[in-house]
RNA sequence: GCUGGCGUAGCUCAGUCGGCAGAGCGAGCGAUUCGUAAUCGCUAGGUCGAGGGUUCAAGUCCCUCCGCCAGCUCCA
């Protein structure tokens, strides 16, 4: 046998030369004890295999450990095996569907005869335990269709059997076997199950087998694993903090809305609410209107007519609000575009007048479906800080920075960082396939100008034009998608509109659709998850209370109330006649950033003590000092 | 919209086998005049989500609807 010899580029850029054959596993030993323990699965020339593949010709290669993305998803993946394999132990009449890997965890389909309860997940995990202390190696063997096939209908597998039947006629089918328990899967797997030490099964639902509504519901056993210890407790952990911070408890009890059924998915903002979400207008309108937005308020209902002109009424209807007058039907505006089209044509425009900056904050309606709702952050009525930018072609990349820029300020007033996915033409799209590359070359080169890592997800991009989508990521770790920007070369040619360019030829302009809060209710949903409802000085309801220690000066706590609002604060008076301990109490549970405690000393001296929410006792200092300190907080919005 | 679960005082929840609707917190009133996360007492508070049915009797059992929750789905 002659020993042939394979080229291997490691990602560091360096190159060995193993034997043909070699596994990816002793490659990573070669490399390192450490790496070799780690190492869960390889990436070799792009595809993500065992380590237990044989090499046989020359490639990239990366070893996959729990820091990669890929890594963590084969981790989670055999996972699921784990759990499979519990639950045909505990129940051999239960037939298995899919289990994938989610970003941060796991689940598996299976149709049972009944919803697992709690106690069944703990059974479950036992089970599992014992399948991770046996440490069976999980082995990957490549079978003819009609053994597969043969396989899982003697197990009676009927969802097995179905993928089976379903997968194209050159395709290799694979199972893992551990143990006992034998998984159609494509892989690939950690090599055995004692690597999933760290998991906890977290909950039960019900979803339809291929999720196609008709089909079988099957029980779907959410889960997660990790690697270390620590990570799972964290993740834990976060998971309670987000139940603890969840908006829809705060948010009533912190007195900023409500809900009710009487309008299921509309929010009541209630005064404090209101003051908060006034501020994030403020915050939007003072930033656009730097960048050259123009602010305006179009209608809110319109005509049919104009949402068949828009493709509304043939892309959008089921999720609008319509209603029916004097044989005519008119629809509540589910987005502000076709308003601002209206606008646009008003006038003719020249190339000079480009790009034009529209920007609204009017209410907007969306029938979105009632098992949709969801606090704040799936609502029917919202507004968003919404802007349609007019403009040339060849001025795409300059208004994309220019937004960028908007983005930036905005998100770093909230301590928020996020990430950029670039989508871009799909199959079926439409409009001119030159203007569609000109575009995405331009947002692209926008991105690299300001230096900007993004993703491009191809193909991903409306029908319409390529987008930006904006992930913030909150102060527990989850990412929102919020801000987006949304090429569009059809609405200008739905609503013929054109500018008359420096040749005087009509020219069709290009259409931003862009919003960077989003809807402001959702973003405020947001933020009261991500702050806690603790929110910095600037957002606050009630900036800072006055508490009086005793009766005796409570004039002089109104005196001290009075001034700070004179100055420009939001500030109330506490002079009720209660221990101030139990004064400071309330204010903290209310969360109010700053406690102003009077007593006879600071009547006599003329000053007040401040006790922060953050900082605890600042001591005591003049009324005018403190006045002066929060309100440059409150003008450079310090977090 | 679909699957499953839930709905009792402002909030969190208890309510057994169908047999007089409860607690804590909060609220109101009164007393207390106190220095950095809970002073004491008294009082009020309910269409048990809505409608229908079974029963001598329904918070409890059955049906329909509404809302909420976990998912699915959707997200021109």
């Amino acid at each position: 046998m002659s020993e042939r010899e394979i080229r291997l580029r490691l990602p560091d850029g360096s190159e060995r030369r193993v034997p043909a054959g070699t596994t990816a596993r002793e490659v990573a030993q070669s490399i390192g004890a450490r790496l070799a323990k780690a190492a869960l699965a390889a990436k070799v020339n792009g595809e993500v295999v065992d380590l237990d593949r044989p090499l046989q010709e020359d490639a990239e290669i990366r070893i996959l450990t729990f820091e990669d993305e890929e890594g963590r998803a084969v981790f989670r993946h055999s996972s699921t095996h784990v759990l499979a394999q519990a639950v045909k132990r505990l129940w051999p009449e239960a037939k298995l569907g899919t289990g994938p890997a989610l970003e941060d965890g796991f689940y598996y389909d299976i149709d049972l005869p009944h919803a697992p309860s709690e106690e069944d997940l703990a059974r479950i995990e036992e089970e599992m335990r014992r399948i991770v202390e046996a440490d069976y190696p999980i082995v990957r063997e490549e079978w003819p269709r009609e053994k597969a096939r043969a396989f899982f209908l003697e197990r009676n597998e009927p969802y097995k059997v179905e993928i089976v039947d379903d997968l194209p006629p050159d395709a290799t089918i694979s199972v893992y076997r551990q143990g006992e328990f034998v998984d159609l899967c494509r892989g690939p797997h950690v090599p055995s199950t004692g690597r999933i030490r760290h998991f906890k099964l977290l909950s039960v639902s019900g979803a339809y087998w291929r999720a196609k509504e008709g089909n079988p519901v099957l029980q779907r056993i959410y889960g997660t694993s990790f690697e270390r210890k620590e990570d799972l407790e964290h993740f834990l952990w976060a998971r309670e903090e987000a139940k603890k911070r969840d908006h829809r408890r705060l948010g009533p009890e912190l007195d900023l809305f409500t809900f009710h059924e009487e309008a299921p998915g509309f929010a009541f903002w209630h005064p404090k609410g209101w003051i908060f979400y006034r501020e994030l207008e403020r915050l939007s309108r003072e930033v656009q209107e730097r960048h050259g937005y123009q602010e305006v308020r179009t209608p809110y209902i319109y005509r049919a007519e104009l949402w068949k002109t828009s493709g509304h009424w043939e892309h959008y209807r089921d999720n609008m609000f319509l209603t029916e007058r004097e044989d005519e039907v008119f629809g509540f505006k589910p987005m502000n575009c076709p308003g601002h089209c209206i606008l646009y044509k008003e006038k003719i425009r020249s190339y000079r007048d480009l790009p034009l900056r529209i920007s609204e904050y009017g209410p907007l309606a969306r029938c979105e479906r009632s098992g949709a709702l969801h606090g704040l952050l799936r609502v029917r009525g919202f507004h968003q800080d919404d802007a349609h930018l007019f403009v040339r072609e060849d001025q795409i990349e300059d208004e994309i920075r220019d937004v960028i820029e908007i983005v930036d300020e905005i998100y770093s007033t909230f301590g928020m960082r996020y990430r950029i996915v670039l989508s871009t033409r799909p199959e079926d799209y439409m409009g001119e396939l030159a203007l569609w590359e000109k575009a995405e070359a331009q947002l692209a080169q926008a991105l690299q100008s300001l230096g900007r890592d993004f993703r491009l997800n191809p193909g991903d991009g409306a029908f319409y034009g390529p987008k930006l989508d904006f992930y913030v990521t909150d102060a527990l770790g989850r990412e929102w998608q919020t801000a987006t920007v949304q090429l569009d070369f059809q609405l200008p040619v739905r609503f013929d509109l054109h500018y008359v360019d420096r040749d005087g030829q009509e020219r069709r302009p290009v259409m931003i659709h862009r919003a960077i809060l989003g809807s402001i209710e959702r973003f405020a949903g947001i933020l009261v998850e991500h702050f806690a409802g603790d929110f910095p000085l600037w957002l606050a309801p009630v900036q800072a209370r006055v508490l009086t220690v005793t009766d005796e000066v409570k004039g002089y706590g109104a005196g001290v109330r009075d001034r700070l609002k004179a100055a420009g604060l939001r500030v109330e008076l506490d002079d009720r006649s209660e221990k101030i301990g139990y004064k400071i109490r309330q204010a903290e549970l209310e969360k109010v950033p700053y406690m102003l405690v009077v007593g006879r000393r600071e009547a006599e001296a003329g000053l007040l003590a401040v006790r922060s929410r953050r900082g605890g006792d600042e001591g005591a200092m003049p009324v005018e000092a403190f006045a002066a300190t929060a309100l440059e907080r409150v003008r450079s919005r310090a977090l």
